[in-house]
DNA sequence: ACGAAGAGTTAGACTTAGTCTAAAATCAAT
DNA sequence: ATTGATTTTAGACTAAGTCTAACTCTTCGT
């Protein structure tokens, strides 16, 4: 977090909410939290203190397949599961891929800024409910 | 390529286009290129017959991190190398991560259906314009 | 060949996620 | 206090994709 960060009272909020989140938050859904502390707060300062906070490393932006991005505490390089039933998403770091981006590099040409691997799939708790329902 | 597969005239000149092309195109560029042989296509149409395509194993429906779907003719397994200046992909099949799958699978309970790695970065030609110009 | 049922197509409204703009408000430095 | 830069607000706008209802085309039984 640099020191030098502008941290406005609506920033601080938006922080806030992506803090004390249980898990990945999309926009909408940090605007409504944001809400309840600064009711008169406009949807596009929610985007702008996303990208102001993304652009200084403090929060990191997930994109996955579909669905719009969500906002990660979590800085480091990580992968994701995405349960395509109920949605949940799981963070997990893939090392695996860390050795092999410099093989990619020198394969293709490509200069590798950053990579993530998406999973897709069925969470441990959807699989069981699958099961009960005679799946 | 399943043998009952109902290829209208729309569907076929979908898949052609998906066929010809020299990259993955995204929904609009197909609807733009069909328009060219059936002047009167709808765009829903376009939507439609890429969801027959995909869900009959045709075609691949490729998600990259910020666009439009892209629709690429090759149907198995492979990662993806965006560029983040002129949007160049290029295909590469990372086998490091099919290896992986089984233990991230064991390690997190999730059963994964598929999973695709995304690198993001410079591609060789757009390395050389930015040392051209100094960069 | 005829009519019904199902599959596919069309036009266009609608939704979602996100971006842009211009004006107002706030802040920092003189 | 004044100026200029930054930030916020409200709301219009855009892109990508989905949905609906009407229409058309195909298939199948008689």
């Amino acid at each position: 977090m640099p020191s030098d960060l502008r941290l406005t009272p609506q920033r601080a909020a938006i922080l806030r909410a992506i803090d004390s989140a249980d898990r990945h938050l999309p926009a909408t859904e940090i605007y409504d939290r944001v809400r309840g502390e600064l009711p008169e707060i406009a949807y596009a300062t929610i985007y702008n203190g996303l990208a102001y906070l993304r652009d200084n490393g403090v929060i990191q932006e997930v994109h996955l397949h579909e669905g719009p991005a969500l906002y990660d505490r979590r800085t480091d390089r990580h992968d994701h599961l995405v349960c395509h039933t109920c949605g949940r998403v799981t963070d997990y770091r893939l090392t695996d891929v860390e050795t092999a981006s410099a093989r990619v590099a020198r394969e293709t040409g490509f200069w590798i800024e950053r990579f993530q691997v998406i999973f897709e799939g069925l969470c441990p708790e959807c699989q069981e409910s699958t099961e009960a329902n005679g799946g």
